[in-house]
This record gives C-alpha cells, structure tokens and sequence, in this order.
DNA sequence: CGTCATTAGTTGCATTGTCAACAATCTTCG
DNA sequence: CGAAGATTGTTGACAATGCAACTAATGACG
C-alpha cells in the first residue's frame, strides 16, 4: 500500500508545520494568558496593536485587518473589551463612518502586566532559539506576510 | 510620547509575526479551498492525517492531537465528516472505548483532488522560496512545534 | 448640485469549537 | 478477584466568529 504522491507534496507538508507549530503555540500560550493575566490572547493582541498605534487608536477596519478577523467580528469583540474597560470607542472627527477603538488607562495597565507574563512565556519557549535563529525565522515570516496580501474584493 | 519597554519584546513581536503570517496563509488558502474543492480546510486536514497513518485510520484522540483540537470538537468534526460520506467510524477490536474514523473510497477521492488543488495554490504563495529556504523554514518550525508539547493534565 | 457606486460599521442567523460533566471501559494493585 | 483510579469518547450549555443583508456616510462624475 502506498500513498498518492500528492498528498505527500512538499509544501502541503510545509504549510501543516506551519499550522501545528503556531497552533501548538496558541494552545500553550492563550490559556496560560487567559490563567496568569486573566484576558484572552485576542484581547491582548488587540490592545497591542493599539498600542502601537499613532494615537494608541485604530479603525475598527484597520483593527479588523490587523488581527484577521472580519470587521463584523471586530466589532463585538470591541463590544466586550468597551464592556470590560479596556478599550473605548470614538468617532472619527472626519469621518463620520469610522469609528475609532481607543485604549483605556486600564486597558494599559493590563497590557503591560498581560505582556510581562506573555514575555517570560514565550522566553520558555524559544529557550534554545538563539538571536541569528530569530532574525532568520523573522525574515521568513515577513516574507510569508507579504506573499499574502489581505483579499481585494 | 513613547510606549512601555515589555511590549516592544522581541519574542512578542515574533509570535506576532508567527500568528500574522499564518492567519493570513489560512485566510487565503481556506476559502480557495472550500471553493475549488468544496470542502473546509479542517476537513483537508483530517483527510490528508488520515491517509498518510497506517491502515487510513486513527482514533479520536490521535486526531485531536494532531490537528489541534478538543476530542469533543474532534467528535462534532467526525460527525460531519462522517454525515457526508467522507469517513465512517470503525470500532477498535481490542479496547472498546476507542473508535477510530477511518477514510473512504469517496475521501480518498476528494482527498486527492483537493490535494491538488491545494498544492497549486501553495506554490503560487511560496513562488519566490527557494529549497534552501524551505528546509530552513521546515526545521525551525519543528524546533518550535516540539518546543510546545501538548500537556500533560 | 444630484445620482450612483463605494466604504465603514453593525446586526441576525448559522456554524464551529470549547468546557465540564458524564458513561463506558480499561488498568493497577491490594 | 475486585475496588479505585485513568482514559476514551460523547453530550449539553455556551462563547466566539463568519456571512450576508442592512444603514449611514462619503466620494466620483456627469
């Protein structure tokens, strides 16, 4: 008995690695996350991006984007981190359509703990990933980004 | 204005780059595949697990590791799988808690075709990775997938 | 200006997956 | 043997997300 070559073709395989290592990784770091900082990962992902942003602001789009989520998605995920407190809602003051999530003085608190705990995490981790280990995966990965532009409908 | 040390961490930002990058490969080759092949990419998965194990079939609970999921969404993913066709549950002659989801000639079938598919698209995204970049992309996921072992409860 | 196409965000409905409790079965060891 | 503990798979209740339809607002262009 042997198997149909196609399914043994080199990148399916590639793009399974893929999968089972960032699953695997979600699997171990969200519920310690959700146990040691008491928010889910999306949410700190979330706050992270605001944080990074101009303003600590983004679009519910941009957000959307960012994250891969749907903006439909977006939006009742802002929906319970408003509820929580740690984000906040703003109009656009050009724009009447958009609507800006905005982080909370809270929302930077639990960021910062939140990110204090996920570092000493991912430190587990990748303990025996060294600094050219690192640089090489990070261009590898930047270059799988890039080759997947979000969709244009 | 500058932001707080810990959320520039570089592991952070890796992990981030890991989520980003795989999201946007799953975002991109899922709906292709659903759309060219008819079927979700989880089903894919399951198919393509299962062809390539010994006798086309694994219990619930290999599965779940596998792919990364609950043995009870295992169980619900079955269950579909099953309603069309495409696998069918076997019992295990030796241990009676145990029941394995075995492939069909129409999974097979789809498997194959899908496979196709799939592989096709993949090389359009990886277009511009050599072989010395896959291998080198192929040993630090595995680095990665075993530096999170599923957990032991 | 006025109309039409486009874009941003929200919402109802359906789908999918988790979690915790459970039943059935197996294993260990006195 | 037989009781206690583990393990396998299923289920009910629930949470999160996608999809598609919708509203509101903007922009493009005659």
């Amino acid at each position: 008995m042997f198997s149909s070559p196609v399914i043994d073709d080199r990148l399916i395989t590639t793009f399974g690695r893929l999968a089972e290592a960032y699953n695997r990784l979600e699997r171990r770091l969200g519920p310690a996350m959700q146990a040691e900082a008491g928010l889910p990962h999306v949410w700190f992902e979330v706050l992270l991006r605001l944080a990074r942003s101009e303003g600590e602001q983004l679009s519910m789009s941009a957000l959307a984007e960012q994250i891969t989520l749907t903006t439909g998605g977006v939006t009742r995920l802002i929906d319970r981190m408003e509820a929580a407190g740690y984000v906040e809602r703003r109009p656009c003051p050009t724009d009447r359509r958009v609507s800006y999530a905005c982080l909370t003085d809270t929302g930077r608190g639990v960021l910062n703990r939140a990110a204090t705990v996920h570092a000493r995490n991912l430190r587990e981790v990748f303990a025996d990933f060294g600094e050219s280990d690192l640089d090489t995966l990070d261009k590898l990965l930047d270059r799988l980004r890039e080759a997947a532009p979000h969709l244009a409908p």
